[in-house]
DNA sequence: ACTACCGTCTGTAGCGACTACAGAGTCAAA
DNA sequence: TTTGACTCTGTAGTCGCTACAGACGGTAGT
């Protein structure tokens, strides 16, 4: 078999995942149940890269269920590039709709803050702003 | 006293919050006990104002802590325009390192799916940059 | 009078993705 | 030997809702 040879400790460091995150991600079936000597747990290469592929498709901020999905196509045979691919590219519109509400809040706020530094002399423009309605 | 007239289901629709989103907002007290009708609760402006003003607050991304925070400067006296820009302005912050964030994630998204589409013939480029590190 | 159908009530539990303990056990170096 | 680093299990907390279950209230139609 593959050499299980390192601890928790050294996989969080490896991969940048915390301990219990990595304790949280097994018991929720993400990452298979490792070997254990005595009553600790080891890793070998074959998990490192799994939790480091985990780790990735969490930084482009696809979800657990996601991730999970995406670790079913990559363990798959073939054909599961398409699906891969749908995946992301639905994924990747969420992030760019996202990218267009923080810009519109983006905005708001910079001319609210702006308008503050105008300071006009009764109340504050920004406090205003949200007592009546900035957008209509 | 002011007329306190409609129910929360019309306070829900002027304000577009979710009935047992405002039934949540008076529990953590960020909504004071409005009056009651029998056991219905019955709103007045007052509600509608302030509920509008955590609506709006909330759309622009401050978390209920902040939002806790901008109605209690709200509240006062004076002096707190310049509160209220500090926590406007570091929210503000917030959101544009988010969307930064966000455009690194579009970008490398977009770069992934875009390797899909060429179709190199062995293996899915998406899943493989996930495997191996994407931005070393 | 009866029924249907809203709207509202309280209370509790669930979501996602962790994070933070408490309290115990294990191991190697100084 | 004792210190310190590391790991273990298990449970509960975070944030901002959301989704029930099961009961009650008020009105409109038949």
């Amino acid at each position: 078999m593959t050499e299980q040879t390192i601890s928790i400790g050294d996989l969080s460091r490896r991969t940048g995942c915390q301990i219990e995150t990595i304790r949280y991600y097994e018991r929720i079936g993400l990452i298979p149940e490792p070997a254990r000597r005595g009553r600790y747990r080891r890793y070998g290469a074959r998990e490192v890269a799994r939790l480091g592929f985990v780790r990735r498709a969490r930084e482009l901020g696809f979800t657990l269920k996601e991730v999970r999905a995406l670790l079913g196509l990559a363990a798959g045979e073939q054909a599961s590039c398409a699906e891969a691919r749908a995946l992301a590219s639905s994924h990747l519109q969420g992030v760019r709709d996202r990218i267009t509400d923080l810009g519109r809040m983006e905005e708001v706020l910079a001319g609210a803050v702006r308008d503050c530094d105008i300071g006009e002399n009764s109340g504050c423009p920004l406090l205003d702003a949200l007592w009546s309605c900035l957008e209509p």
